[in-house]
DNA sequence: ATCCATTGGCTAGCTGTACTATCCAACAGT
DNA sequence: ACTGTTGGATAGTACAGCTAGCCAATGGAT
């Protein structure tokens, strides 16, 4: 296969594909000859994956990278590739130095995170991200104790505990089940949230009016 | 209060209340003189909304606007008002005109909401957003039929059933209604977001070893 | 054997987003 | 009268994610 072909069969434009293998996203074509490559099965589906972190996961370029070099390297267990993707996923985090209302967010997460029972590593970014969450509901004067929060929790719970992990046992290879994996965090994620907004959207029209009135045209 | 008092106490910097001021997020304050204007405890609200929308629900400028001129709207239903900010959640779509593919996983994602019973306004993006997890899914060799996807319209429906509509109908005046209606969309979204991750990462801990191993460092 | 479109590799430019920086004149408080 | 802040305006920055153009070397069709 030649890039041509590969930009037809994936829909993703020439100029990006040479983008993507710039920045080392996609692994460079067997060189056939100074000026020719030959692509395979693999570059397509690295391709697609590509794809889906960017448009369904709207991981950042660099993200992308961390994550599929994680998945490449056969001597990272599943844990933790699922650790690089879950660092990957999390925003950069601006430092909140010293700040009062921050660590004592930052102490509710974790404190809420170890009611929970739950196994987090303790220099997981995803305890930042909580922790903001936490610190902003409160910011807006809404309740964001750990009472508050909890259906979420045990929603999230029932989901990856009853769901999620055997999806990701019934993979095959190695490279199968970090797929699922990496998938199942990031576009699993995204179905989650749509399935969420869906639902709302669904029970706002049952409770306040409907019909008549649609929102506005943007 | 003036700006500075306002930028210190919401941490905003001058420069970027400017900028909020001058791209219309935030209303301005009362003009005093010619060089002075009194801010009040309602921009510092605003302002915090603006971060809230911003940083954690990670919405661009453009589409902060949207939703906040709806807010303020008074003609507006709450079911208006959701659907506004469903719209300006929903990244702005591409067009697939006439890809069989997608016109195929449009289908697939109105029947599963038609199957669900949900009432869901037939323009709403957030479908266009579950086709595009669907047809990601499919085209990543994952399932994403009806049944692969149920436990998460389950969970999502179960959350907002027993727990967000609860929390929307307890509130009194209309902004506070309206503000709660749209940080639950926002701010609870991450939340539920972050929680999936801490599950799963904790869930991933008990399976796959752990204890010797983390994730290396970004 | 000879074209000429395609390819890989390179550098440079573009678009959009979210800010920052600078300037200036008009004040308000001392 | 002085000094330091404020509002308003304009311009510039930094980053992300592409997109465009160029060039020499092919390699399949004629």
């Amino acid at each position: 296969m030649r890039i041509s072909q590969l930009s037809a069969a994936s829909g993703v434009p020439i100029p990006t594909i040479k983008y993507y293998l710039r920045e080392g996203l996609l692994p460079a074509g067997e060189q056939t000859a100074a000026t020719r490559a030959e692509y395979g099965e693999r570059h397509l589906r690295r391709l697609r994956l590509i794809r889906a972190l960017l448009e369904v996961g709207r991981l950042p370029i660099a993200a992308i990278r961390k994550v599929l070099s994680a998945v490449d390297d056969p001597e990272l267990s599943m844990h933790q590739v699922l650790g690089t993707a879950h660092y990957a996923i999390a925003p950069t985090a601006e430092p909140h130095p010293g700040d009062d209302r921050w660590s004592e967010a930052r102490d509710r997460a974790d404190r809420m995170i170890a009611g929970l029972g739950w196994r987090v590593d303790p220099d997981a970014p995803t305890r930042d991200e909580l922790a903001q969450a936490m610190l902003t509901l409160g910011e807006l004067g809404m309740p964001a104790t750990g009472e508050a929060l909890l259906p979420y929790a045990e929603a999230a719970m029932r989901l990856v505990s009853e769901h999620e992990i055997g999806t990701i046992r019934a993979s095959g290879t190695r490279e199968e089940a970090v797929q699922a994996l990496v998938v199942g965090t990031v576009v699993h994620g995204r179905v989650l949230d749509v399935m969420r907004r869906l639902a709302q959207e669904s029970a706002s029209a049952g409770i306040f009016g409907d019909g008549t009135g649609k929102a506005p045209a943007p």
